[in-house]
DNA sequence: AACATTTCTTAACTTAAGTGAACGAGTTAT
DNA sequence: ATAACTCGTTCACTTAAGTTAAGAAATGTT
């Protein structure tokens, strides 16, 4: 499970075995059940996380519904809004599947930080990195109708369509579950003519 | 205009006065007249944009049509996709109102950035304050209708309203240009009552 | 000033998403 | 084993956005 986090990071830095045994030494590596909620909205939390095997994914709950806005899988990592903020998060994170994941606080990474400067530049590349990424994908769900995204999450993440319940892919497509439903009919009864 | 550059630049590090001739001495300013493309699809470009007053805007051409994704105003910054992608551009970037950006290439950055290493902290504080503001943003389109994201556009970018055409906000909003005037006359209708 | 173009609005009609309710299948709890 | 709950689907109905077309208003051009 190591290996995973470090063939990661290999792809941004190269790590000597002093840096990984202090990356080790700091024990990130936690076990989350399925359903354990790892952040309710109304908290302060200073936790970082990042996925290694499993599904976390982040909700709102307004008006009494969830509304899911983003699911993190293998290899992707998530920093709460209240950790840079430092104030209560809007949002809950909770556990999709049964996960092993990444907590790390700010004190860890600055930590870290100072010992190995090239820890800096690695988060600086992954941010510049992610923010890219999520423009595109900001964009393309601007310019999309809900039955475009729901076949473009098909060819992008066919993974999530499995292994996360209808009624979280509904809000995340930006719909109501009842209309994912008819929106998937629809689709199967086009490819039937 | 160079002090609103230096003023902005301030509130992340501190200039020396000979910092700021270096900066000054790049040339960066540039005047730019309303409807100027400055990048248009298929293009490969390595300019990054600063607005310093006035607006531009990115779209994309899709089906003959186009979809406006985003808006840039005063002290607002935009690094085109393909400076980092080295990839032909998805999208346009056009010029809304007469306005003053300062126009910077990697190149410049390299050397601004080797000669003051505090420039490099500035940029990794600035596109990991971007990627939280963009995060927020696009929950806040997810979760709601087009009509609340109208109203939410009144509360928190007034001036948009006003100086850019209707059309474009509304591929803004994720909707045809005659459902914004339609949803429009609805708020109107509503508010009468 | 006259003309052309773009922008915005309105209207009638079509299509798709929201809503509320019902049902069966699968899961969890007691 | 049964009851309670969750989840996905379907249906009928409502509401809002897409589409096509027409015309008014504003802007730009010659």
């Amino acid at each position: 499970m190591q290996d995973l986090l470090f063939d990661f990071i290999s792809k941004y830095i190269s790590l000597t075995e002093d840096e990984k045994k202090a990356i080790l030494s700091l024990n990130l590596f936690r076990s989350i059940k399925k359903g354990t909620t790892l952040l309710k909205e109304g908290q302060l939390s200073q936790d970082s996380y990042f996925v290694l095997k499993g599904c976390i994914r982040t909700y709102y709950i307004i008006d009494g519904e969830e509304k899911t806005t983003a699911f993190y899988t293998e290899m992707e990592g998530l920093t709460p809004h209240c950790v840079r903020h430092k104030a209560p998060s809007k949002y809950f994170i909770s556990c999709v599947e049964d996960s092993i994941v990444t907590v790390s606080n700010s004190d860890m990474e600055v930590e870290i930080n100072s010992k190995f400067p090239k820890f800096e530049i690695m988060c600086r590349v992954l941010s510049e990195e992610l923010l890219a990424k999520q423009q595109i994908d900001f964009d393309e769900f601007k310019t999309s109708s809900p039955e475009q995204r729901y076949l473009n999450l098909i060819q992008k993440r066919p993974d999530l369509i499995q292994r996360v319940p209808q009624h979280q892919l509904a809000s995340y497509l930006g719909i109501k579950p009842q209309s994912l439903s008819r929106l998937r009919a629809r689709i199967i009864e086009k490819n039937k003519e």
